[in-house]
DNA sequence: AACTATTTATAAGA
DNA sequence: TTCTTATAAATAGTT
């Protein structure tokens, strides 16, 4: 429209074409925002180019998504009807299989046995003993695991007892004369926070964590010479 | 911008506004198609006037469903997600129920059992036990119907043999002489076919449908005089 | 809706 | 891309 009229048909020359796109493009918008302040309208502009990119106009105040709401309400049309028939059709399948797999956790619960042939029976029967099995070998294995790691903490609890009965062996020794307690820990150790120190006796708790061997959980409380 | 330079501002005076609203409505599309046609660009243009009139612009061999969902695919948004949000979470919660019901299957098949606590092994234990026996009673029930159903099958050819047994005693006795053929159904009923009718024969199988008594699927022979 | 003086948009060139 | 500018197009105010 200026140094010479064109013909409104596609530009050939490609360069050409973008030029013209982007500056026609600001035009356009300019004129948009223009009718929006000056007739108070609410105007949605998208463009597509054929590269692919995409500019859009939104007249200030309003969002793309209520024009477009507003867009299909005053035409009585619902341009999401194909999405939400998708999902229902997924929310549909996703059932199916959740009733399927209720079948079968029934058929595993002795229900719902009546339509099932002889050899279906005897594969579920297969089924279950053999996963009975499994399920019997993980509860003997956590059992032995627990008798374990009790007998280990006995063993702990009883090599503590001899420590501290050695303890108390060096304790009379040292002040010897002194009146046997009969082995009462707690005694000798509120004797020997306050008394004279004959050698460190610390008690402390390990942390599981820092250990090397890691497996086993049991509190140890090392006596400390 | 003819006649006087204009500001951008709201135009007070309201017919003056609907004017200007036609007349820059109508160069806003012109201005659009042209960009269509020399760009080859595909553009929507919605409008919406304070008066809750409605106007589009659509390039040709284009739809505005097309635009808007190129839109949100480019921008990679979804404009509908509030429309259905409740059949997602709908989806959703199926979908979480499915995972449960599989464990539960995995559980009872044997596996996906390292975090179950000894009672809960137990318990499963139990129930499977229990499952199994429900199982096996089905099972016995199935293998002893078909027992029956054979038992009763047997019966009713050992049945039909003594009618025809019977029927060939009659028939020697009618035409006595005849040679003792042993017991041979098929060269008897060839016989009774093509030779003198003493009495009727009749081979008939029985329609299941029909038997008053319904349970037994048993196919009988009745041998009728 | 038509007219037209003027403003604005823009094609081509730099 | 941006600037320039001659010219085409749009349009504000009027009829």
């Amino acid at each position: 429209m200026a140094r010479g009229k064109i013909q409104i048909k596609l530009i050939e020359n490609t360069s050409n074409r973008q030029v013209t796109y982007s500056k026609r493009r600001n035009g356009l918008f300019k004129k948009a925002n223009e009718l929006t302040v000056l007739c108070d309208a609410r105007v949605s502009i998208i463009m597509l180019s054929t590269t692919g990119k995409l500019h859009e106009f939104i007249s200030p105040s309003t969002s793309t998504k209520q024009i477009i709401d507003q867009y299909q309400k005053t035409l009585g049309i619902d341009l999401w009807q194909g999405h939400y028939e998708k999902m229902q059709e997924k929310l549909k399948q996703v059932k199916e299989v959740n009733r399927n797999l209720r079948k079968k956790i029934k058929q595993r619960m002795g229900g719902c046995l009546n339509d099932e042939s002889i050899e279906d029976l005897r594969g579920l029967e297969q089924e279950m003993d053999n996963a009975v099995k499994l399920i019997r070998d993980r509860k003997y294995r956590v059992i032995t695991n627990q008798i374990d790691t009790s007998k280990k903490k006995l063993r702990n609890e009883e090599e503590i007892h001899k420590n501290l009965l050695h303890g108390l062996d060096a304790l009379k020794e040292a002040q010897y004369g002194l009146v046997d307690n009969g082995g009462d820990y707690e005694s000798l150790i509120g004797y020997q926070n306050g008394g004279p120190r004959i050698f460190a006796l610390h008690l402390q708790t390990s942390h599981p964590g820092i250990h090397s061997g890691g497996g086993s959980e049991i509190t140890t409380y090392p006596l400390l010479g």
